[in-house]
DNA sequence: CTCAAAAACGAACGTTCGTGCTTTTGTACA
DNA sequence: TGTACAAAAGCACGAACGTTCGTTTTTGAG
């Protein structure tokens, strides 16, 4: 019984390679020709897997949900809620920041987010949920840990990480991760008890 | 004697229309035929100013740092040296921020250097020198107000105003201009004396 | 073993991309 | 007024884009 669900394998390897190309060229930069030459199948037979370019990139937002769920925030679920859970959830995002196993092109999220943030559409606005979702979570965990502006607190927290993973991918100094995790400690260190 | 210059004042017509459609589309979305049919010009005679697709885009990343220079930069230079340098700089750039008649796509810099971080090439490498120059910029008046950790200094106030950029340009929520400055308030408080 | 459904394929479509070549237009100066 | 030169246009090209079609291969259930 090699393979129960053929079809749904394909889909996936086909999702998971969209989400190294996406991260580094973009959703709009993502070639269903291109796609196909380097999991070496037809683009017909690629395309009948979404029936349109937009499918596929909601497809592939979908997978980076999944994936991001995977290595930032399911680890971190085991750290008590408050100011535990958001260190282990930065932490966890840095990390994977630095390994080159997960997106190659650095964070998708930042790269797919800022090439939508001005292109109305279902793409847009899968994007912009999948951000407001995990920001919500980062409000939720700061206003556990008794943070007088939750809101305030997320915005600072995703600004100093997603400025980790700009400058990082930009300039290639490893030291924006330690600039990083020194603001974050601060941030922490400034919540009651 | 209406006009001298003929040929270099269309150039600077496309590229202040280039800076336009770069901000919404990045510098690979921007398209010759698409800025040749909104200038109401032929596709040729538009690309004859340039000769290749880079070198426009190369004139583009050009043309987008001189009006970076001219909207935050040059109107910060009546601040002193130091802190309210620093201040005037932030200042200047959120407020170009909420201008709709700078970049109708957000801050130039943050759309295209996420872009192309993963792009090698010429452009890749104009943008992060422009990039670089900013933040050396930052990094040097925060040396001359006496920060303890000038790369540092400038990281934090990279990211926040950022990361502003991002979550008004993605959320739509003015209040992240209200949470930068504060922040920003923070970190220039932190500056000795 | 059969056979229908699912999956993948190959070829072609109309369009747009960047880029080259040739020709027309406009303008400054002799 | 004639000429030289820059600017813009016109036209065509090969390639790649997303998409559609009809056909072939693979697969799982009866």
């Amino acid at each position: 019984m090699a393979t129960l669900a053929k079809g749904a394998d394909t889909r996936a390897a086909i999702l998971a390679r969209a989400l190294d190309l996406a991260s580094v060229d973009g959703l709009e930069g993502l070639t269903i020709g291109r796609l196909a030459k380097e999991l070496e199948m037809s683009k017909s037979g690629l395309f009948a897997h979404f029936g349109s370019k937009q499918e596929l990139q909601l497809a592939t937002v979908g997978a980076a949900a999944e994936r991001f769920r995977a290595a930032v925030i399911e680890p971190a679920l085991g750290a008590p809620d408050g100011a535990p859970r958001l260190r282990a959830i930065a932490d966890a995002y840095l990390a994977h920041l630095e390994d080159d196993d997960y997106y190659p092109g650095g964070c998708f999220w930042a790269a797919t987010s800022a090439e939508y943030d001005d292109r109305p559409g279902a793409v847009h606005d899968a994007i912009a949920a999948a951000l407001d979702t995990w920001l919500g979570e980062l409000e939720r965990q700061a206003g556990i840990a008794g943070s007088p502006d939750p809101g305030r607190f997320a915005f600072e927290l995703y600004s100093v990480v997603m400025g980790a993973n700009s400058r990082f991918r930009m300039g290639g100094d490893p030291i924006v991760f330690t600039y990083a995790r020194d603001t974050i400690d601060r941030l922490l260190s400034e919540l009651p008890d």
